[in-house]
DNA sequence: TCTAGCACTTAGAGGATTTGAGTGCTAAAG
DNA sequence: CTTTAGCACTCAAATCCTCTAAGTGCTAGA
């Protein structure tokens, strides 16, 4: 595509963005500054139509974009924006205020929600390379255990078990060491491995309980505990024009489900570029009006995802710095520092 | 109010609710089976109107109830109306299979949210009552230690500390059991004095680090650090009137940061009946156009709360039977079993 | 290759008209 | 004294019509 008709192209997602109504070839022409006449814009219009990358509601009316329209504007924006000082100073002094991992996501997807003015979705810290820092059982009365584990990354799992028949303090004691010197320092994908043998030396009326225990530990360091996820800023659909938050609808109610969010971004971004699905893209078929720009983010040695969903009238470059800002300093926070 | 003109608003409200439409006296005693003439219920309702129960937007249109005639409408609602076995079954099978204290309540919150079709808002368990169960201290990296503390409802609270310099491990050993045997099975409140001396007998050198930790303890166990909520059904608000969502939403964003809704809550329910404020009952401006349905609900010995927002024309009856359902189950789940 | 000019299209704005649901009042019936 | 039938009146919203303005495509000249 030659130069001018990009930036015709351009100019047209442009101000569709912001007015949300058709372009035509004249106000154009008086808001950008292309040096040429409607006439000649229109030409090139009609060759933008043929190729597919803008459409006519309506005879008499202006042109909006495509997603192929949206592509090709975005596989062109190759320096991702930079955010202005405000913005980029917000992020840290917001996530530095964190005290715990819960709360460095729910700042992050707030963050994310308020910078792009869409839904935000940010992915809890992977663990398939964590490793086992700590594991502890708590009698919290004497038939429920409460296992706690904390992995290298910060992130900490608990789950309670209800025993049929309590276990003696001593039992648990010598479990919680067992399990300790057996599972600390190892990579939770081990976790399963060596503690298969656990129950067969333990004393038959205590089998049941032990078994409950250690299957429930390795429940939590299984890959799929990993998939947690949290949501914001779902206040801002209300915002969003009606028809899209329409359609959105049911997505959203499967996004508090923690389980479509997870393919969409698991089929996305593998390294910390910053992905974009546009409409049709999405397999989704409740997504084909909505747009999804997401970006990985490592902490320590671990991958997650984090993005947002909105309409494919986006401010693309907008939104893409601020997720890939957002996926940075998260990294740094989490991880490194 | 005779029993007669309690019919008519009766009828009308559940009308309303259902068409969103003024309601005129004729399809009313097409609709429900009124032993009268429309031009007596007309007087019926013109009397209604005088006294304030209902308004007409216009002349020539029907007639919507106001807040005062939804809350008389809800003042004779004595008995709760029960829930279909299907919905009580739904309850317990969801709340049954979940693992942790998080997951019970993202559960929760999820079902409040599908049962009723609003915004649902679910309190963690407070832990003003609560009494420390377990205190351990891990050290994530040299300079960075991690506190997990577990409360006997069960609740685990965790924060992470900074280290400008490390502490040995000895040091954060000796610690360890100095701080279990001090504050285990003492109350949350009663923790920061127990721990103000602490730094005292510390080698100088570490003082510094000690305090910082010791801080953190005790803001786990401050009474503000119990102000957790959790939301959900945002999704819903799409599904309202879009006139509705607009009032609805600086006050989610709120709820996103927690702070209204405890306030919120708090006001209402200290027993576990369930409250209704209707419309201008709220104190907050941005509630005029919606009502809460709040209930209480125990496990072990703290009283939290949980309730949902939403229009003031929701069906009410339907509404706090949901409500109530959620509190009574959630109770059970966690405290007594 | 660009641009000026022009005839053509059409969604949507604006205005007038109609419709119908609903009311209040009066007077008769129960 | 209460209820109801009848009727004139009101007014928001639906319907219909006209007109406008933004936009187009095409042609012919620069």
């Amino acid at each position: 595509m030659d130069e001018r008709k990009f930036a015709v192209l351009k100019a047209i997602i442009e101000d569709y963005v912001t007015t949300q109504e058709p372009i035509g070839s004249k106000s154009l022409v008086e808001r950008h500054s292309l040096k040429v006449s409607p006439a000649t814009v229109r030409n090139e219009m009609a060759v933008l139509e043929d190729e597919g990358y803008i459409v006519q509601p309506h005879t008499s009316a202006g042109r909006i974009p495509t997603d192929k329209g949206y592509r090709t504007f975005v596989n062109r924006l190759n320096d991702v924006r930079a955010l202005s000082s405000a913005e980029s100073k917000a992020i840290t002094q917001v996530l530095q205020g964190a005290v715990d991992l819960d709360d460095v996501m729910q700042k992050t997807v707030k963050l994310l929600a308020q910078l792009t003015g869409q839904v935000s979705v940010v992915q809890y810290p992977t663990l398939s390379n964590s490793v086992v820092k700590h594991i502890d059982l708590i009698a919290v009365t004497e038939s429920r255990i409460m296992i706690v584990l904390v992995a290298n990354s910060g992130r900490l799992e608990q789950a309670t078990v209800e025993l049929s028949k309590p276990l003696t303090l001593e039992s648990l004691d010598s479990l919680r060491i067992k399990l300790k010197s057996t599972i600390t320092d190892k990579k939770f994908s081990e976790v399963a491995n060596l503690t298969s043998a656990f129950s067969k030396t333990a004393n038959p009326s205590e089998i049941k309980a032990i078994e409950a225990i250690v299957d429930k530990v390795n429940f939590l360091t299984k890959e799929s505990a990993d998939q947690r996820v949290m949501v914001g800023g779902a206040g801002n659909l209300a915002r969003l024009e009606p028809a899209f938050s329409k359609n959105l609808l049911p997505v959203l109610d499967e996004i508090e489900e923690n389980v479509v969010v997870l393919k969409l971004l698991g089929e996305m971004a593998s390294t910390d570029d910053i992905f974009v699905r546009i409409g049709h893209e999405n397999k989704a078929s409740n997504l084909h009006s909505a747009s999804i720009v997401a970006s990985g983010y490592t902490s320590g040695d671990s991958l997650s995802k984090l993005g947002i969903v909105g309409p494919t009238r986006m401010d693309y470059p907008g939104t893409m710095a601020a997720v890939g800002a957002v996926a940075r300093y998260l990294g740094r926070i989490l991880g490194n520092k």
